[in-house]
DNA sequence: TTCAAAATGTAGTCATTGACAACATTGGAG
DNA sequence: CTCCAATGTTGTCAATGACTACATTTTGAA
């Protein structure tokens, strides 16, 4: 048992979200989490001033995860902008599901309010990520009448919504994963419907 | 200045919103509540058994206000179910631009995990409310194609999505009101085309 | 190699908070 | 009028976040 921990600040991230994960944000408390790893009461302010410090490094780590994790999703899914994109709306909510934690950390409106650099890097890569693949199905025919900007809007704005109501709705127990995961690759559809439908077939 | 305040309960919740609208969920103190009223620190239990309890209060009313909300915009729009559910959903937005703190409430995902009596109703109600809007917009000719659940998830997933976007940006007032509210519109239009198209020009 | 400074962890302290218990005041039902 | 339930107050406690002073380890430059 060293004095120095060695790797506090990964492992706080970490412990951190698997608090989050059992007992939502806030039923974080720093003390709590020093003791989890067995550390001092303020040992974590070496490496975060305070508690939002704390939340807004899951949040940059979140961002980063969620980005690798979508991109991962849009190669598998071939060369095809639209498919890619679709994939990157599903693979949104499989993350939602998956990291509940990061995901709350993510979403978390109080982070961004006095976002750190680190975190402001971590958000603009995330949404340059996006908004490239938003911009590329775009132009490769996925709704060609809409400008990109109410393009990017709704198609983020729909995946985020329906991550965050799965995320919550799976905390509740009352809907089974799978059945979750269904219903979001369907909305997903519905938002970026995977063969450019010109008509008649445009969904299902 | 009487001993009884007469009508603690409602102030609470109204201050309550108040200091949510300014400074977030969790810079809401039920210490400094009760200081900012001018009862004393312990007053706010005898109608609110911990915060949580509060929350919930705030929530259930947040439910009963957007239902009024919407369900006033559905009349303002006429007959036509498609026009009226499109109508819900811009309502949505504004309602969130326009009472951030309620809807911050409405949203918070911890205070749906020990809901009270009070809260589910309220939930129930709106939750009603929108399912009922939407069934009767899919039977009017929207998206004929798809099932209800999808259709119900796909929209209260876009509608609050963008609200939860819009209220988050609006705090960061990098944005005007104006131009966030006609984005959103055109996102909702987008969700649900106002006037049923049956192809070529779906959309603008 | 040495050793001073930077990085990292510890111990102690303080004001604030949420929660609880015991007590006080009020108003209304009988 | 009297009792009692509703409502509000004061007192208290443990937990927390934040701060300060101090200890140990690492590091890198002379």
């Amino acid at each position: 048992m060293t004095y120095h921990h060695g790797n506090l600040r990964q492992t706080l991230l970490e412990r951190a979200a698997h608090i989050i994960a059992a007992q939502g944000i806030d039923g974080l408390s720093l003390r709590a989490l020093a003791r989890d790893i067995g550390v001092s009461h303020s040992a974590p302010a070496r490496h975060f001033k305070d508690k939002h410090a704390l939340l807004a490094g899951l949040a940059a780590e979140a961002h980063e995860k969620l980005k690798n994790f979508i991109s991962q999703a849009a190669d598998d899914a071939g060369k095809d902008p639209v498919a890619r994109y679709n994939a990157m709306g599903k693979a949104t909510i499989r993350f939602a599901l998956a990291q509940p934690a990061y995901f709350k950390a993510l979403q978390n409106p109080e982070v961004h309010q006095r976002a750190s650099p680190e975190l402001k890097t971590a958000h603009g890569a995330y949404l340059d990520t996006v908004k490239e693949a938003a911009d590329a199905a775009h132009r490769a025919g996925w709704n060609p009448r809409e400008d990109t900007m109410t393009l990017f809007t709704f198609s983020t704005a729909a995946a985020h919504g329906a991550a965050t109501l799965f995320s919550d709705m799976f905390g509740t127990n009352t809907f089974a994963h799978a059945d979750l995961l269904a219903l979001g690759e369907k909305v997903i559809d519905l938002v970026i419907p995977p063969h450019s439908s010109l008509c008649s077939t445009n969904g299902a």
